[in-house]
DNA sequence: TAAGTTAATAAGAATGATTCCTATTCTTGA
DNA sequence: TCAAGAATAGGAATCATTCTTATTAACTTA
């Protein structure tokens, strides 16, 4: 997404425009699937507080602009919520330590939802969002190079 | 289950008998689900140390005695692994902060475990394992209070 | 069963991620 | 352009978790 884009975004979402909001926004959406706030920050320009990274990204969540998740070893993943980046899994790699994106069938997706309801109903509860996760190692790096 | 049957549950995985791994099983094992490091430590006897109980958790891990994950807000969940406690999802509710354990009929894990494996072939991975979890609130806490 | 060897514990320091605080700087609306 | 309010940088504080070390407990075997 282009600057521009990205100013209208926060705009339309009641946020000020800002450098580090642009700059998170914009690390995000040259990714195809979430980062760590280790990454944000090596990929931002020098300058960008941890701490400010911290708060843009509760500031985007608040705006419904991205989410997050904790990875497998307890840190907070970001990506980016919006058009193209609907309801979605993540495939963890032991080897590469990288997350990508799992889309499913919509008849698949279909089938967990009906599933997540009957599981609201049996347990006496209002069931907002499921996640699925999966676990697993490439045995060949280099399958995922294209992702530098 | 009784104190003899952790004992020889220790002894049978190559582990010493301790008190604090008595301790950390007994408290699991009277728990129907997962629980926190901090709840844990209450339901322990005074005088269990938190580094100790970290240890002991991440001995019983390497084990295979328990299972961990984080919770929805960062924290290490621990629970029994073993007969009874196969393979199951779990349930958040962001109403009473508990986590409760999801069991699926086996022709619904059987088909999940189809869709794993049909995304692993897709991805170029080996997909170790899955999880599975559910996000929600119980409009009315009560219809838990079973578990005290 | 007692002694010696090895492993585990308690206590608290250290670490690492995240949050909080505040003086300063940037955004925006007028 | 300016004033008012919002956001930032920088660093201190916090919280969960891990590490270190002297002490204690558990096992083994004689």
């Amino acid at each position: 997404m282009g600057m521009q884009d990205l100013r209208q975004l926060l705009r339309r979402n009641g946020l000020f425009v800002t450098n580090p909001r642009l700059q998170v926004l914009k690390v995000l959406s040259d990714e195809p699937g979430p980062l760590s706030i280790e990454n944000i920050l090596q990929q931002s320009a020098p300058g960008l507080a941890l701490s400010t990274l911290y708060r843009v990204v509760a500031d985007l969540l608040d705006a419904k602009l991205v989410k997050t998740f904790p990875s497998p070893d307890q840190k907070l993943m970001v990506e980016l919520s919006g058009e193209g980046n609907e309801h979605h899994h993540h495939l963890y790699c032991s080897a590469c330590q990288r997350v990508f994106d799992v889309d499913l069938d919509a008849d698949l997706e279909l089938m967990i939802e009906n599933l997540v309801a009957k599981i609201g109903k049996t347990h006496g509860m209002d069931i907002t969002e499921h996640s699925f996760e999966l676990y697993g190692s490439c045995s060949n790096p280099e399958t995922h190079l294209y992702r530098k």
